[in-house]
Formats: structure tokens, sequence, C-alpha cells
DNA sequence: AACTTCTTCAACCGCCAGTGC
DNA sequence: GGCACTGGCGGTTGAAGAAGT
């Protein structure tokens, strides 16, 4: 007799969210921040369990996902962790930040356990989930021993991981003291939702501003007339975007919109996001965040794996090239 | 062009751990 | 200690689009 799901109450909705929607919860969130998720669908009027819009926010509208295509690099990453920690895709998303765990696992299930399948059809004695070679004699007692001392370390650097990084996601959603310069926002007085403003962090926001501006884009093109809600509250961007709704060939594209409704209002922010505009890769900033974390507190000593993780292609290219005993050697 | 099969991925479900009372 | 509640995780599903016939 468990607990009904929290789903299953009559009046929520299901299925695929709605830009207005998204919208709503991303400015709840900034607002607010992230957490609270219960309360979350009473006070944005959203029609979603609270599980729904946890789960909407961590894998597509969090700060700093990135989406698409993912590299040979993240390839090798993956397929590298998957074999070392399983299906942790949790753990093993926390070495790939702008990775969500559910993308890591469906491009795990769609793309790279085809090229496991095909490996293991090589000749080996299909030992579910690893790229390793069973022909690396080892008992299923070595195996599983191994593997949970692997997912014990794995937690314990997850949970340092995160508590480093903490400060920085909620910092993301405080409130600048001084009023935006460039906001074009329409504030409202509405005691529920819609919502005030966007004032995220530029820098942590970055990637998340590209998918709702990609999200918006799409939102605009099939409702040629915007909603109440964005037009009244949110998009409603003074003289320069005020019609931006109805024509993909204004002058105010969704981006801009976007811009105003994110309204960078810190000169910090700016000129963070500038600089973070300037790394090549962005996975580089968070590698570079994570071992400056680690290496600073002393709290994590850096595993092979971590150096892995960090140092440059040739190290990786010997890694890769290591058994998985002789890669894990340094854990056990 | 019509139909079928395959692929992708967002979202859901159920379970579990942590926390507070 | 037991219970209720919340958040997080991993497995699975199903809709939509792509590719093949």
């Amino acid at each position: 007799m468990g607990r009904p799901p929290c789903c299953g109450k009559n009046g929520i909705k299901k299925g695929p969210w709605t830009p207005e929607e998204d919208i709503i919860l991303v400015s709840y969130i900034q607002e607010h921040g992230p957490g609270n998720w219960r309360s979350l669908p009473t006070n944005t009027g959203l029609m979603r369990c609270s599980k729904s819009c946890r789960l909407r926010w961590t894998n597509y509208l969090r700060p700093g996902i990135k989406r698409g295509n993912f590299t040979d690099h993240e390839d090798k990453m993956i397929i590298h962790l998957q074999a070392l920690l399983g299906n942790r895709w949790a753990a093993i998303a926390s070495y790939l930040p702008q990775r969500t765990d559910n993308d890591i696992k469906n491009y795990w299930n769609t793309h790279l356990k085809k090229k496991h399948n095909k490996v293991q059809s090589g000749g080996d004695d299909g030992q579910e989930g690893h790229f390793c070679s069973s022909s690396q004699s080892q008992t299923k007692g070595q195996w599983e021993r191994r593997l949970q001392t692997d997912i014990k370390m794995a937690k314990q650097a997850l949970s340092e991981a995160l508590s480093l990084h903490k400060p920085t996601t909620s910092s993301s959603f405080t409130f600048p003291e001084t009023k935006p310069s460039n906001s074009h926002i329409h504030t409202t007085t509405s005691s529920t939702y819609p919502p005030k403003q966007l004032n995220i962090n530029a820098s942590s926001y970055a990637s998340s501003y590209e998918n709702i501006s990609k999200l918006l884009e799409t939102w605009m093109m099939k409702s040629p007339k915007t909603p109440n809600l964005v037009s009244n509250n949110m998009v409603t961007t003074g003289s320069s975007c005020s019609e931006g709704a109805n024509s993909t060939t204004d002058q105010c594209t969704p981006d801009h919109a976007f811009d105003s409704l994110l309204s960078f209002n810190s000169s910090k922010s700016v000129e963070e996001l500038n600089n973070s505009k300037l790394r090549t890769n962005e996975a580089d900033f968070f590698q570079d965040q994570r071992k400056t974390n680690i290496e600073t507190h002393h709290q994590v000593p850096l595993t092979l794996v971590d150096n892995w993780l960090f140092d440059d292609e040739e190290c990786h290219e010997d890694l890769m090239n290591m058994s998985l005993e002789e890669s894990t050697s340094g854990l056990f």
C-alpha cells in the first residue's frame, strides 16, 4: 500500500511542456531558486506535478545545458565512465556538467550501446554494460567488489563536487540590488504568476538562455499572435519589440526578445558572459572549475579518472588503450 | 504516394534514500 | 522506531520524425 503517484491526481497535466509552461517555470525558479518543488505548481498555477517540474528543469531548462551532438571526446568519456561506474548516469553526468543524466542515458541507449554490442559480438562473455573485455579473467566476486568500491568512491567524489558547486547554483539566482539599466521588462504586481523579471546570472544561464530562445522562436513561429502572458508581461519589451512575435523578419528576434527578457543587468554578469564565450569549450570551463575546486580544497584526491578527464587528449588516448583493470588500479 | 519499420529523446513511473516530526 | 513527505535516480515508454520498401 504505497503512496499514490504524485501525478495521479485529477487535473494534473501530462505530456510535452508548452513554451508558456516553460517560461512560467523558469521565471518562478529564477525568482525563488530551484527546489521546493512541492509548492511550485501551486504557486505558479502550473497544472503539473512537482516531479514533472523538477524534471523539466533539470533535464531541459537548467542553465548550462548543452544540446546537440555529442563530441568524440564526450563519447569517449561516457564510454569509459560507463565502464567504470556502470549505469550510474547521474555520476557520469557529474563529469559532463553540460549534459544531463537523461541525455547521457538516452545517448548511451541509442548510440553507444550499439557500439558496445558490436564490440561484444567480437567475442567476449557478454558482461552487460561494460566495454571492458571479460578476457580479463576477473571472477564475478572480484568484479562486484571493485564495482562497489568504485561506486562508493564515485559517490564521495560526486557529493564533494556537488557541495563545492552549490554556492554557484544558488547564487545564480540571487537578485542584484541595482535595478537593471537595460531592462525593458514590464513587471507585474500579480501575486501569482506570470513573473516579474528574469535576472539570471548571465554566465551560468547562457546555455539555457539559448535553449529558451530557440524555444521561444519555435513558439513565435507557431503562434503569430503572442499569448497574453508573454505579450503583457514578459516579451513586451518596449518599442523595439512590442510587435516582435508576429514576424520572423522583424528586427526583434526571439534572441533579442529574450535578451531583454532575461535582463542581464549586472555589468559583471555581462563581462562573465563575454569571458565565458571566449572559451572555446564550455566543458573546459566546468572542468577547470572542478579541478580548481578539487585542488584548492584538497578534499577529493585527483584519481586517475580525474586526471584523465582533465588532461589532454594524448593522455586520454593512453588511458583508453589501457585495460579497465589498469585504468582503475588507482581507485582500489 | 502510401505504408512500414526504425530511431530518437522528452517525459513518465516506480523505487529508494534522506529528512523531519 | 515509525511514518509521511520530498527529492533524486535509473528504467521504460510512446509520440514524432526519419528512413526504408
